[in-house]
DNA sequence: GTGCTATGTATTGGCAGCCAACATATAACT
DNA sequence: AGTTATATGTTGGCTGCCAATACATAGCAC
């Protein structure tokens, strides 16, 4: 799949699979990966200019460890993350139901959950 | 909700409202408004040059038809264009279970159809 | 008979947002 | 020694949707 299409989602990712506890930009990209069963396969150019976006908007916070001689930087969810992610998700449910309405008229309306 | 999400769907959605029979192009934005309860409003920026990039892939036809002195031009979907709706909304399928995925661990993997 | 709204088609310029490509470094395995 | 995995980042470009604009007919209200 084109993984372009997931432009204007990319936010509710990151900060879904950021939910459970802080990871590093790498991590999250398996993160999403693996969640994805292989289909979302991000890359850097797209995550971190928006994973400092969402920091610049208070969502994330970050800081930097080291393991050995490595540097990683950590993301962690804020109290304003939270809510953001809850209306993502709020504005996924809407966003499928008004497509797959649409794409297939007459079938059950139901959100992907 | 930001319509601007259609984005990669939009053919789809076209080629949709268009399965039971042809539609000129207005009648085809309200089509899928009501059909996605008012959420989705496409612009004629938007679709007229979708539909002409349908046209040239081959997947619709278009002709004029006039309705007193006013003029209509209507579009109906092609066998190739009936395929393609196919593969679009198994695509819709494969997305929505990916990001779904992602955005909702944990929940029961369905498809938004 | 005049304005407003609905119906109808179409183009252009802009821009948001994702991606490819590039750059760099440590660590582990073969 | 070479390749792969781990790790972070920037830049330039392109796709694709949208706002704005333009224009024309038709119907309704006042």
């Amino acid at each position: 799949m084109r993984a372009d299409r997931v432009r204007g989602h990319l936010d509710g990712l990151l900060m879904a699979v950021l939910e459970q506890g802080p990871l590093h930009g790498y991590a999250i990209i398996t993160a999403v990966q693996q969640r994805s069963g292989g289909v979302l396969d991000l890359r850097t150019g797209t995550i971190y200019p928006a994973l400092n976006k969402l920091e610049r908007l208070g969502l994330l916070t970050s800081s930097w460890e080291s393991v050995g001689e490595r540097r990683r930087r950590s993301y962690r969810l804020t109290d304003a993350g939270r809510r953001s992610l809850a209306e993502e998700r709020t504005a996924w449910r809407e966003f499928t139901v008004a497509i797959g309405s649409v794409l297939n008229p007459g079938a059950e309306p139901r959100s992907a959950i």
